[in-house]
Parts: C-alpha cells; structure tokens; sequence
DNA sequence: ATGTTTTCTTGATAAATGTCAAGAGTTTTA
DNA sequence: TAAAACTCTTGACATTTATCAAGAAAACAT
C-alpha cells in the first residue's frame, strides 16, 4: 500500500530512488475497519495521514450530540486536523472510517524534516495547502450564498466521486441540512 | 506608510536591514477613498496587498444582483484573491475600501522572489497560509452548525475590532443571514 | 446647513427548512 | 439466515428565516 502514496507523490513532482526511499522508511500502514477511528476527539494529531484505500469522514459533535461533517477524505486525499497539528492541542474532531479503510502515516517530525530535506516535497504541500484553502473558500461561499438545492447540486459537480459513495445524510450533515430536507430535494429533482 | 508594514514584518521575524530594504523597494502605496475598488470582478489579481490602514471588504455578486462577503480585511491584515493569484484567471471577487484606506502593494514577482530569497519570509507566508486556513475550517464549521443568532455571538467573539468598524447589514452578509434577521436577533439580545 | 443616501428597525406575510414519528427497504452482524 | 441496525422516505406540523414595504434615524456630501 506504500506503492500508492509512493505513485502518488511521482505524480506531483520528480521523486528519485533515494528520495523514494526516505519517504518509504517512515511510513507506517495502517488499517481500519469500517466504523473504526482514525483519531478520537480529545487526542492530539500529531501525524499525515494519507488514504491509499477507502473513505473517512472528519466530523465533530456538538452540544447536543449531533454530529458535522467538516470532510470526507477517499483515495489519494490527505486527512487529519491541521489546528491539532500545529498547537500540539487535543483536537475537537473524530475521523472515522466509513468503508475498510488502508492509511498511510507518517509522524510529523519526519514529515517536516522531510519537507525540508526536499525541497520539491516541501513545495508541493504548500501548492496542496493553497488548494485546500481555494476549496474551502469555495464551500463558504455556497454556504453563504445557495439554498439547500443549490448546495446539493453544488456537491454532487465538485465530488462526483463522494456522492455515490457514503450515506445519503452524511451529504446533509456535511451542507448542513437535515436529512430530511435533502431527501425531499432529491424527490424534487428526480420528478423534473 | 511602509513602516507600517516593515513594523509588521519586524513582529513576525527577525529582519535585518538589507531585507527591510529589499521589501521597501517592491513595496507601492495604494490611497483609496471610501468605496473605491481595488479590485474589480474580471480583472487577473497579481499582487499582494497588505492593509496599512482602513478597511476592506471582499465580496462575489450573484446572478440576482445579491452580493455576498467573503472577507473583511482591517489593518495588519492581508487582502486579496488567492485563485486568481495562482492560475491568472480572472477573479470573481470585488475588493472596496469600506473606509479610506492606504495599502501596501508587493507585485507577485518580487513577492515569490522574496519568499525564497529570505527564507524566514517564506515560513511565515506559509504559517500565514496554515491559519487562514484553520479559520476557515473554523467559518465552515459554524456555517453548518450554528443557528442565525449563534453565528453572529460567533462573529463578535471572534472579531471585536471589525463588528463595532462595519454596517450591520454587512456582517448579515458575511454570516449569510438578511439583514433583518440580524436586527431581530440583535433585538432579542438587547431585551434579556 | 440641508438635501440625499445609507442604515436600521418593525410589521405582515411567505417560503424554506427543521423536527418528530412511523414505516419500508436495505445492509450488517451475530 | 434471522435479528438488529441503519438508511431513506413521507406526512404533519413547528420553527426559523426571508421577503416586501414603509418609515425613522443616522451619516454623508455638496
């Protein structure tokens, strides 16, 4: 399973056989069976973790013990909690596998060393940064902006992929609706 | 007005005088006036634009006409369009001086340039990058969990100094409430 | 200083969305 | 393979929020 993360990052940027190597030598795998945890609210993360196999989702629990799903995360997607990363405080998250799930982990202290160590590497996490803050400013602003049937029509274009592929009320928890509503906005649709 | 910012970036790392130079020499003062743009929808954003004093708003209009912001950027903060910045589209964002306002404008050539050439420079774009970020995630989560009343306790926790700076309706905007919610809410909060 | 524009409020009403409850269909688990 | 758990749908109803309209107050511009 190390091959896909190896395969993954030799689509981003020019990675020789030593550089190959590093990398390898400081991941671990990790499996999960589906409704297992990849970290738990509370922990520190403390860690990168890559998806070469199956789906998680990042949520957190409110108050009232209803859950928001802040990401879903599937093959070749990184997943984790960037505050926890960088505070060293426990994280208000629970990620979870939704299918069986194979995770690439590689500790901070040799993922920032190696970022370091190369350059391209290091370059291509902020290139990966900068895209994950582009997509969350784009799901702001439909948060913002769309009603419920918008929102979903947003989701299904941007995540092809995710949509056929986890719980139709997580979709909701994720564009924060209920579940019921997306149903009915499904119904409406299917009826045009 | 430079100073300003050299101060800024003297809080955020050790700067030698030659750097404070290197900086000084790319940097141009933008004076807008109250309502002024500076930065249209359809132009390419190729800058970065530091705020030296006033405020900003960032904001998208939609095919109703309804405008929604995205951003409010006071001094010591940062303005811009990212998207537009790293693929040379076009931006969909329009940037107006709410106040008059001074900004210090770096072209994205020296500025990239510079972000190698002093490397604690670099870093501290990239721990700039990592926060906007977390308080994105942290927008987003409130946008999917929080009721109209709990998003606006949010957003004055959260930003004292732009609540009390900004019209009313303007923040309704930002939260993706109408503004006469926010007043009733507003209402509410004031009889208990 | 005064006319103009912007901002905020309030009421009446409409529309969107949430909640609760029940049942059918599906998938999972033991 | 049967029971249990989960998922989705639907109806009835409640609640939240939006819309439209009008007027008062405040800020702005000449």
């Amino acid at each position: 399973m190390i091959d896909v993360f190896l395969n993954y990052l030799s689509d981003k940027f020019i990675l020789s056989e030593e550089e190959s190597y590093a990398f390898s030598r400081v991941c671990t795998i990790k499996k999960l069976r589906r409704r297992q945890y990849l970290l738990q609210q509370g922990d520190v993360w403390q860690k990168n973790a890559f998806v070469a196999k199956g789906v998680l989702r990042t949520y957190r629990v409110d108050e009232k013990g209803t859950e928001h799903i802040m990401q879903f995360s599937i093959e070749n997607w990184w997943a984790g909690d960037r505050q926890s990363y960088h505070s060293g405080l426990p994280s208000a998250f629970n990620i979870e596998a939704l299918e069986d799930a194979e995770i690439v982990l590689i500790p901070k202290a040799d993922f920032d060393r190696l970022e370091i160590e190369i350059p391209k590497f290091g370059e291509f996490t902020r290139s990966l940064l900068e895209r994950s803050f582009i997509a969350s400013q784009n799901r702001i602003h439909a948060s913002i902006s769309y009603s419920a049937e918008e929102k979903y029509a947003d989701f299904t274009k941007t995540y092809p992929d995710i949509t056929n592929r986890i719980p139709q009320h997580m979709i909701a928890s994720y564009l924060g609706i209920s579940p019921e509503t997306l149903s009915r906005i499904r119904n409406q649709i299917a009826k045009k």
